[in-house]
DNA sequence: AATGAATGAGCATTCATTCAT
DNA sequence: AATGAATGAATGCTCATTCAT
């Protein structure tokens, strides 16, 4: 019997891998990859070892679907906000705001990232093809917004890439900032200053 | 019998110190922490495995000195700079061009210190402690200079902790990129890059 | 509602347990004992894992039936035939036959029985107890026809039972020799020589 | 220091090396090879499982090295007897005496050998090639006998291949007889029994 | 009767660390 | 000081079996 195109076993398919990928997301980030044991995971999401097995194949899949799900989500938010009507400002200010925020709202999924990203970048035996792709993607989703800036003069003319690239680990370093209580502003002083370095620099003029 | 207040036991420590340590940053850096052998160090450094155990406690512990070395040197050699005469805006061209220069020659080091930033930032277990120590010191080298600067208004009232925070994590962004080789610049034009970003921001006047 | 004695409930056991038997067959021929699941059966049987177990008890009693029923259809008809009239070496001869046909026909179950045997000989905490007697009345199908034969004279006074046992590992022998590809001859050919070693034996007189 | 050629190191690996092997015997003797672990045979062999793999690189190699060893020793003893001077009656009485000499002698090692005959023929996943390489040269070990015997007319113009597999297999259908305790004659009776059978035959003239 | 999701015991293999020589 | 053989805890993954639906 379906409903609206689910069956029963396809919303307690959905129920689990998500239940599952909730459990992961915490257990990843308290304990890093290595660290974490799918004995934890499965602990963790109150089922049995095997029963994780029949979710996902392996330990590096599940890492790696918590691991996308959290980029992808962020990915598809800023498109569509970069997508909106706006000045160059409001964009790049936006692609900010939204990264600090999301962090913000989703530590455990930043503490994946961030200590993939080092592990993904450098040794290729991981995931990297996969990881450093998604990486790339998400610096170079300002890159045709800066570009039409450059063109139509409103920024200087800069390599768009390596700017939204600079751009992106800027915002970053903020977020690990802020992580690690380094920060005492708000989030919104934090945005604006990561706005402001990057649009105005800090020389005095 | 000490000459110099070495003893030749002294000068053999250091020796097979330095030997072990050069190795586990070529093991390390190649297969990152977890895949790394302490019996692949051995072999590197031409040595037997129980005698690794002579000189350090355990495999995190040659691994936080490998990392602890390149950061240390790379602290001191930028401390040198940063004290030369000079404007503000050559120390903090400087400050970048010596990261870019120094991560450059020495990228073994740069995968163990961008694979571990993530792991020991995020995950107590580790070396955290101490390694966000040694992190948020490279970061604040500049905030003296920048402090200065504000002082005596040559740059924008910006908070200097941010900031230096800022160039460094953009400098650190500018690494990466290279090192994934998706620059195509020169290390000058790049190093050129991040001090024009920060120093003039990307907005038109 | 019975008819015949058999209810409808008979006939759909009948039907499920002969579909998974000839499964079974197939897959313990393909992967051997160990490395076939209980899933792969059920996968070729076109039924549910559960309903493997709604038939047989366990993994071990399905190759047990398979085998069983393989090695019981081979007795039967060696029974008939040899309750025939007909010379001794017509018996031996059809004995052999049928063995060699028999497996020639059932490569499936020979696998099976030939990589049981060794184990289910050796190892008690399997089969053993049935299978050894399965096995063992195998080769004393031919006792009674030995001893007959002995009594009146057409053949040497040997152990009837001795005999009857080397000639069923001879035949098995050849069945290996041909399922190995080792022999180029025809299956009556290959036939004829057991028997000729056996009857004749193999010095020149 | 060497004596002999060979360093302490060589003796106290090859007294691991066999006292493992001695385990691993009796081990699967027992339990089959998937049912024997390889905790089982450490504790056998009196030491901890690690200290396994640094003599073997995995389970099946040590399997494979209990087995290959048995048979290659079987192999030159046969191989000796039959290059000696003698009648070719006394070569092949020699090669069945023999076999069921070294199985009443080393009966783990039989319980091996057949069970993974089974096992290694049939499914080729397993050691196949190399066993059943194995498995071919002991049968044919007495071909060269049988042809020359066959020239000089000392027997029947029978191919000497298959009848040297028809003795082999009946010599092993022998000794499987008395693992199994089905037969009350002795060593010699049944060699004899076996001899006989090959040839004379069991046609009375 | 049939299903197949859930279970969890079981196991080969790795490797940091120890310690007798 | 140096060695490297020995240890055994630790873990990802499989799969026979159960049982609620």
């Amino acid at each position: 019997m379906q409903v609206l195109g689910k069956t029963k076993k396809d919303v307690v398919t959905e129920f689990r891998t998500a239940e599952i990928l909730e459990a992961a997301r915490q257990v990843f980030a308290e304990q890093g990859f290595d660290a974490a044991t799918v004995e934890d995971i499965a602990a963790r999401a109150g089922v049995a070892k095997g029963t994780i097995y029949l979710y996902y194949p392996s330990k590096r899949a599940i890492f790696w679907a918590a691991l996308k799900s959290g980029v992808l989500a962020l990915h598809e938010e800023t498109k569509q906000r970069l997508a909106e009507r706006g000045t160059v400002e409001d964009k790049i200010r936006a692609f900010i705001a939204l990264r600090v925020a999301h962090f913000e709202q989703n530590r455990d999924f930043v503490k994946i990232y961030l200590s993939e990203m080092g592990n993904a970048l450098m040794h290729p035996a991981h995931l990297h093809e996969e990881f450093s792709k998604l990486y790339r993607e998400s610096a170079v989703l300002l890159e045709p917004v800066l570009e039409e800036a450059v063109k139509s003069n409103q920024i200087r003319p800069i390599d768009p890439d390596a700017a939204a690239f600079g751009i992106f680990e800027l915002t970053r370093g903020m977020v690990v900032r802020r992580l690690m209580g380094w920060s005492k502003a708000s989030v919104e002083e934090d945005t604006e200053f990561v706005f402001d370095l990057v649009w105005k620099g800090i020389a005095n003029r």
